[in-house]
DNA sequence: CAGTAAAGGTCTGGGGCCGGACCATTGACC
DNA sequence: GGTCAATGGTCCGGCCCCAGACCTTTACTG
């Protein structure tokens, strides 16, 4: 990189700074976009099985892509088996399957190896942060009973999969409860980033057990009001599942 | 929204989070992505006055986009009076000037009002969390000497423009320190984000001193290896800067 | 049973963006 | 002074994506 002018800081070194304040635009990946988005939000069982996706207008509109784009990554779920397509009053896109989960490639994990601890790192900082904001907001009735039956949810969950989808719409439930569209985007990329290793953690008596305990820590104290045990809480919990998962990524 | 199938779980409020799981792809802007992203790397003093851009090749892999889509970009920042390109070997795109911060209109504020607010919410979640996670590594001597003459530079600044590029850039330095890509960048949007705002507050004795006294307790707490005290002091510099803006907002 | 609304399906012309190749300029080096 | 490398500048064919218009299917309603 050319030497900085006379007039930039000296002091300051920035070209680190300089090196990440720049990152990819993410143009013209509009297919590519949709596709990962939608598999997403499947995946975590936002749409689960047998629910129908909103009209593809209004899936176009709310991604902000045309819908002969939307319509492109709806066609390729639908060869994959995800998505099957009714057209006429009535119809719609529903939820046929749930995209594998391809156990992923030991080479692979190697070579996100670096993306997945960081993944890990803003992880424990979002859903700690969401934790502390959620618990500092007044809740409603109505978002009590969400948050207790979404823990009732997770425990009662039979199998790895049923039991991850369980897990994340409880995680992803306390970000919508903090009214903060940052948040819960942010909480949402990193339960995405995570998905797949997350569901490679054995489901052992053990692990559901603790998981379990520090899941109604957590839905305590929010329910509580109390920010600081949430995020203490949330904190620990995400600390145990770094730790298990560290241990798969060598 | 159509009703969701049988299977659907009905105990979980889920249509909030499907409402807010599906957001913009962002494709087809790589125009405009790029021209903010400079834009706002420039306003945010990480390419000051004087200083000279990257070669629009190495640019355009790391942002990922065509070099003609970057020359676009860098055409129109050109054409504001901010860029000015040189060609031949010693030539490259300097910073001429910086982007004049338009104070925002008041009905401009209003509309962005929410967004803002959410913003500061944000801002507070990842701000503090980097701190925490700065704290908890171990830093170089190279890396302390750099946190201290960040929060140098911010107590020497002079005048608001001045004061405001030095604190973003102490923000984004200790952002840096964490060595997480994913707090980076959403410390540097949320960072983009408040710019202007932030901007706008009165540079007044009483709020320097205030400020430079919280930012030399987080840097402290951040080279004494205290992660607790890091986030907590963060925490109290981004309450008192967030009433501030509050009272702005109305 | 006809009309209507709500869904998916198809087609078209045009703009945004891409990757690559090549040209022009400038300064360092031998 | 010629060569070379490092920079910006220009051009081209092609793909992705867009917005809109219109068609077909399906089920509800009066």
């Amino acid at each position: 990189m050319n030497g900085q002018a006379a007039q930039a800081d000296p002091s300051m070194e920035s070209e680190p700074l300089m090196e990440v304040m720049l990152r990819p635009v993410r143009a013209h990946h509009g297919f590519e976009g949709c596709f990962e988005q939608l598999a997403t939000a499947i995946r975590l069982g936002v749409y689960p099985k047998g629910s129908t996706l909103p009209p593809e207008r209004e899936l176009a509109a709310r991604m902000g892509v045309s819908r002969a784009t939307l319509r492109e990554a709806i066609a390729a779920l639908r060869t994959a088996g995800l998505l099957q397509s009714v057209r006429g009053r009535g119809g719609g896109t529903r939820v046929l399957a749930l995209p594998e989960i391809v156990p992923t490639n030991p080479p692979d994990l190697g070579e996100r190896r670096e993306e997945l601890l960081d993944s890990l790192v803003f992880r424990r900082v979002v859903e700690a942060g969401a934790c502390h904001v959620a618990a500092s907001r007044p809740l409603s009735d109505k978002q009590r009973t969400m948050l207790r039956a979404a823990l009732a949810d997770v425990a009662r969950a039979q199998g790895r999969r049923a039991h991850r989808q369980a897990d994340s719409r409880l995680h992803l439930g306390i970000a919508t409860l903090t009214g903060s569209p940052h948040i819960i985007d942010a909480v949402t990329r990193s339960q995405a980033d995570l998905h797949t290793l997350l569901t490679a953690i054995p489901v052992l008596s053990v692990n559901i057990e603790h998981s379990d305990a520090q899941h109604e820590a957590i839905v305590r104290a929010i329910i509580a009001g109390d920010p600081s045990r949430a995020r203490r809480s949330m904190e620990q919990h995400c600390d145990d599942t770094a730790a298990l998962l560290r241990g798969l990524l060598g």
